[in-house]
Formats: structure tokens, sequence, C-alpha cells
DNA sequence: TTAGGGTTAG
């Protein structure tokens, strides 16, 4: 249904000598732009030959004034004379030199000074001001040509209406739309596209699609306003929509201001596949070199994560300004390129572009999933030469980062030192202690954030009671989810998810299972994968194949879930139910996830793999790893041989544990480092039981702290115990 | 004379 076009009101213009009302009241509220004004003689007598002459000097050096300086010195000079007064085309004149120059204060005062303006001059003043947003100015000048009984034209209105977008409330727009009715510009294209842009701009898209429906004519402007207009405004599907329109008509060719209008429209709902096709249309259409669009192209790629295909894109633009560096550099971080977001960092600082603090923020991020403490400290001392070192939103991504980097103590330095902690902050260090299984730490922060009176959220819960989750704490996790809804939240996915893994963990694997079907939402992987999990380590095989085959159905393709089903079975021994899951595995084109380790020394990553012998130590390495093999033994370590996937004979088992990655990682480390160094070491998959066991034990005969990060938490290995308690 | 866009803590 067409909305109702704004009800049109009592004439505002109008006819001479009766003072037009204005053209809204509040308008006279509108702050203007202050502008001194200049004192003037009285008006002078008719000019005499002196005088002329002097008008003609002055209309000739206006003339040729090259700087506004000139501009200003000549205004000056004939405001003191008073010729200014004697002569109305030389104050026109000045006026149109000055807005040339966007003199937009001067221009104003300068209307002034003209005794009735032409509906030209007029509409350069509205259109003046309108350009440099100062839409209020430029709406009170609309008002005055108003009162004067003049009466705009075509060319007036389009200014007016950018004016009139520019405020916030439809109020002024709605007055001018009832303008265009009354002086008939219903037929004029230009008014009628400025209509749909201001409504568009004031956020009433119903009446800018009633403006554009009832177009008879539409020009590119006009299919792009409104495209723009509705991506704008959250309606990205019915922008689409219209551009479909657009191209069925044939009748317009889209040029680059409405792709790229087009393509926003696509970033929104992060549709790749449709965004590529608009490139190839880009392309055929001869676009492709358009900068405007390489960079909205190279945004698009980014943000969906075809790094490669924006970051050739990226390489197109000349002098990328700070946001296509972000765009770029976040790009990388939030799809696992992380090294690359680093790199372009480093690059960006050696071009010499000031970062912002998205820019920091992003770079945060990817140390943060790098795992790389040295990386991490060097941005901390970067931004905190930069203006950025009070910032809290830096501050709070500089906790999660140091969080996931091993170091809790530098997350809580960091924490400690931020004056006014909102929810985010303590939302980030209650998720830092519970990554490092210091579930109690996590809980006494949280009380202490209810002190300082500051509310908790739905994240700080989801914080909370993962911390309890990882140290096992099951009354407190299951007290603090019931609570939830006292503080008005109610809990997600994520929250039932928790507790599911809180209970299935500590073994209460049917009040776990009656707790999932007693959820109000359809369970999805994250919760099956908690019971699976918890399944595996109980060994039981009934919940742990209807848990899979939950998964199986939600995600198919995840080799970790077959892997996990498998595990249940080989430590069950039901060989045939193992070779059973590979066939599977076939079947559905999945392959196991190949476990990776990373370990940084001296600020350089490397990187392991099992049995990995690609590094030019690694005659060295597995010397190393033979004699921790022996010492283990020595020392009665017995492998756990359900750690394997496949039916292996008991020797190639052994041989096939020892070989993980994070075993390889530890031999390096130990022999790259000094005494005593602690070791640090990401890990892309769940640490395996056996080599839990087998680090516990080498980090107290070799007398080193091993700092691993697995895909869920984090491991301390001291002493021969982990800080996990062997709860993971 | 009129239309457009990219980054953003847990």
């Amino acid at each position: 249904m067409a909305p109702a076009v704004p009800a049109l009101r009592r004439p505002l213009i109008s006819v001479p000598r009766t003072p037009p009302p204005p053209l809204v009241p509040p308008l006279q509220n509108l702050r203007r732009h202050p502008f001194s004004r200049i004192p003037h003689e009285e008006p002078c007598d008719p000019p005499n030959s002196s005088a002329t002459l002097l008008l003609r000097r002055a209309a000739a050096l206006l003339n040729s004034a090259a700087q506004p300086s000139h501009l200003s010195q000549i205004h000056a000079i004939l405001l003191s004379s008073g010729l200014l007064r004697c002569s109305p085309s030389l104050s026109a004149k000045l006026f149109l030199s000055a807005a040339d120059f966007g003199l937009i204060h001067q221009a104003h005062h300068l209307l002034d000074e003209i005794p009735s303006p032409s509906v030209p001059l007029w509409n350069v003043a509205i259109r003046l001001h309108s350009r440099h947003g100062a839409f209020a100015d430029a709406l009170h000048i609309y008002d005055k040509m108003l009162r004067q009984g003049v009466v705009p034209d075509g060319l007036s209105l389009p200014p007016v209406l950018k004016a009139c977008g520019g405020l916030p409330a439809p109020t002024f727009g709605r007055a001018v739309h009832a303008h265009i009715l009354r002086w008939g510009f219903e037929t004029d294209l230009f008014v009628q596209n400025g209509l749909i842009a201001m409504y568009a701009k004031c956020r009433q898209i119903p009446c800018a699609r009633a403006v554009f429906d009832r177009l008879s004519d539409r020009n590119v402007v006009s299919w792009t306003s409104i495209i723009s207009g509705c991506a704008q405004n959250g309606f990205p599907l019915e922008a689409l929509q219209i551009f479909a329109r657009m191209l069925s008509s044939s009748v317009v060719r889209p040029d680059f201001i409405a792709l790229v209008s087009v393509l926003k429209a696509y970033m929104d709902i992060e549709d790749l596949d449709q965004g590529s096709s608009v490139h190839g249309l880009v392309i055929k259409l001869g676009l492709d070199d358009e900068p405007d669009l390489i960079i909205t192209l190279t945004a698009i790629y980014a943000k969906c994560g075809q790094v490669h295909t924006a970051r050739s894109l990226f390489n197109r633009v000349p002098s990328p300004d700070v946001i296509l560096w972000n765009a770029m550099i976040s790009g990388y971080a939030k799809n696992g390129h992380a090294s690359e977001a680093v790199e372009l960092f480093r690059e960006m600082i050696a071009r010499h572009m000031k970062p912002d603090s998205v820019t920091i923020r992003s770079a945060i991020l990817a140390c943060a999933q790098l795992g790389s403490l040295d990386v991490g400290k060097w941005i901390e001392d970067y931004t905190g030469h930069s203006h950025f070192k009070d910032d809290i939103f830096v501050k709070t991504s500089l906790i999660d980062m140091y969080a996931k980097c091993g170091s809790i103590a530098y997350a809580h330095r960091v924490f400690e030192c931020i004056p006014n902690k909102d929810v985010v902050v303590w939302s980030a260090i209650i998720m830092g202690y519970g990554l490092h299984g210091r579930g109690r730490e996590a809980i006494r922060l949280f009380e202490e954030m209810k002190c300082a009176r500051v509310g908790p959220n739905d994240v700080t819960f989801v914080g909370l009671l993962s911390a309890c989750k990882h140290a096992g704490l099951v009354d407190e996790g299951w007290k603090y989810f019931h609570s939830m809804r006292d503080y008005g939240i109610e809990p997600r996915h994520q929250h039932y998810a928790c507790v599911v893994d809180l209970l299935a963990r500590a073994g209460h694997l049917e009040k776990a299972y009656e707790f999932v079907r007693s959820m109000p939402m359809e369970p999805e992987v994250t919760v099956w994968g908690a019971l699976l999990n918890a399944c595996k380590i109980y060994g039981h095989v009934g919940l742990g194949q209807y848990a899979a085959e939950q998964i199986f159905a939600l995600e198919p393709s995840n080799a970790g879930h077959y892997v996990q089903l498998s595990n249940i079975y080989a430590s069950a021994g039901m060989w045939s139910d193992v070779a059973r899951v590979r066939v599977l595995m076939k079947e559905k084109g999945v392959s196991k996830a190949i476990g990776c380790s990373l370990t940084e020394i001296d600020g350089k990553l490397h990187s392991f793999r099992a049995g990995d012998k690609s590094h030019p130590r690694y005659k060295e390495i597995f010397e190393k790893l033979a004699e921790l093999e022996r010492k283990l033994k020595k020392s009665g370590f017995v492998p756990h041989m359900g750690s394997v996937l496949h039916d292996l004979s008991m020797e190639e088992k052994e041989e096939s544990l020892c070989n993980h990655s994070e075993r390889i990682a530890i031999a390096f480390g130990l022999i790259s480092t000094a005494p005593g160094t602690t070791l640090r070491i990401m890990k892309n998959l769940r640490a395996c039981v056996n080599c839990h066991s087998a680090t516990k034990l080498i980090s107290k005969l070799v007398e080193r702290e091993i700092v691993i990060r697995d895909i869920n938490r984090f491991h301390h290995f001291k002493d021969g115990l982990c800080s996990c308690g062997d709860y993971w």
C-alpha cells in the first residue's frame, strides 16, 4: 500500500507584500553558523565619475582575484569606502566569487547586502550551504527567499531537499514536499529524485518508495536513490529486488555509483556468490578500473573471507585510506589469516600510514588468534606510544589477546589499569580466567563486578558459565545459569551448551541429556558435541552414538565428530564399528583434520605436524623426542592406547602417539631455549589423553613449565601436574 | 542541479 504523501498545509508562499508564514516554526530555533557583521557606511549618493571608475577597478580586481584572501581584501575596501551599497551588481559579483571559493560565511553575509536577489542567486546560496553541510543555514536562506515572495524554481529544490535529508526528523522535508506539490514540480525528475533521497536519509522508506513508484520516468539516479535508501535502512533484500527490476527493465544502465550501492546490500547479507556476480557485471560494463568500485569490492571479498581476491584488488588501489587498510587487515584476522593480518599491519606502519583504533583492534585480534605473545607485546608497546593508549576498546582487546596468548598475568595487568571498567572489560577478564581453568577467580571477579555496580550481560554469563565448565564447578555453574533471568537475561543457545558441557563432563550424562530434552530451542551442534565429548570420556557408547547421529544430520562434513565417535568405539575395542566410521567418512568425503602445533621462538613461529620431518633441525628434534621417550618409559609411563583412531598394532600405536605434533613442538622448544624457559605451544585440535599425561610428566622430568593452548582452553603443565586438573 | 561505498572489543 502506498503511504500517504504528506498533507498539504496552508500555502507557505504568500502573495507579494503579505509577509509569508515561516517554513515551519521550529526552523527559527535551528542553530546558524555565526558570522560577524561588518559595520558599513550609510548608503552613498548616486555614483559620480570617480566612484564609477573605482567600481570598474573593483570589478576588474574581482575578476583577477586568485585567492580567497584577495577576495576578503577587496570586500573590506569596498565596505569601508561605502561603494558596495551603491552597486547591487558588484555585491552580486562579490557574492558569486565568495561562493566560488566556498567561503560560506562571507557569501551568506554578502547575500544580505543584495537588495532583491534573483532566483539564481538564492539558488547559489542554498546550494553552497547545502553542499557544505550547513543544512540549517540552507533552510534559513530558503525560508528567507519565500518570505520575500520569491517562488523557487526547479534548481532551488534539490539542494533544499538535500538539506532536509541532513536533519534527523522529516518535518522540514514534508513541508518542502508540500511546496513541490503546490508549485507543480511532480514531473521534474531532479526534484523527484531529491525527494526520494530526502525520505531515504530521514529513514522514511515507505515515503521514498511511494515517490519512486509514482515516477513515470526514472533515470539511474532515481534507481540508485531508492536502492541505496533501502540498503542503508536495513532492507538489503528489498534493495536487491529493486536492482533486479532495474536490470530487467533494460532502460537504464547502472553506473558505478549504482553498483556501489548494490554491493553494499550484498555486503550486509554477506552473500559473496551474488557479490561476485555483480563483480562480473562490473567487468562486463567496463567499470573494473573505477577506483570506488575496486575499494567496495575489496571490502566485500575481505569481509566474506575471499582474502586472496580481496588482496589482489587492494594492491590495485594506489593510496588506500585507513578504512580500506582496516577492511583488509580485519578481513585477514577474522578469516583465519592472522599472520597476513599482522604482516599487513607492519606494512601499513612501514608506509607511514596512521592506524586508527579499528586498525589496532584488528591487529590485536590477529595476535590473539596467532597466540603470539611476542607480537602481542610489540603491539601493546606500539599502542602505548600512540593516542590509543587509554582507549577502552583497545585495552579490552589487549585483555582478550593476552588471555588467548597464554598470559593471564599480563591480561590482569591491563585489566587493573583501566579506571572505569565497563561490562565488556569485566566480561573479557572473566572469560580469560575461565580459559585458563581458573574458575574460582572468574567467579570472584563476577562478584566484584556486581559490587562495582556493573550489571552483567549475556556475554558475561557465557564467560562465567564457561569458566565453571572448564573448572568442573558444577553446582556454581548450575546456580549462575538459573540466576540469569534475575538480571533480565534470557539464556541463549550458547548458555545451554555450556550447561550441557558442565553436567556431562562431570559425569552427569543422564541429567545432561534430560537438560537437552528440556531446552526451549532446537539443540545445535555445540550441545550434541558437548554430550559426545563426555561420552568419549566416560565410555558411554549408546548415548555417544545417539549424539553423533544428531550431529551428522546437522553438520555432515565436520571430520572431528566422526573421529570422536570412532574414538568411543576404539576405547571400547569395537574395531568393526571403528572401520564402519572410516567407511562413512570416506563416503561423505570428509578427512580427519591434521593436527598442527605452533611454537614461537625469538619472535618466529615454527609449525609442526604429526611425524613432521620438514624442519631444518628435524634430526636434533627427533633425537630429543627419543630421549624424552626413554625418560618417560624409565619413569614408568604407560601410553594410553585409546588415543589412536585406527586399529593398529601396539607398536605402531606407540609410535603414532609419541609423534603427535605437540610432542615435536615440545622437543623443538627444549633444544631451542635456555633451561628453565617456559614453553608455549598452540594446537589446532583438542589435546589427546596420551599427550596430556605425557606432557605432565615431561614438565617434571625436564623442569620446565609448558603452556599449551588447545582448541578449547589452556593447559599449564608444571611439576608433573596440569592446571586443568585433568578435567578438559 | 539529483544518487554511492568500505573498518568497529567479548
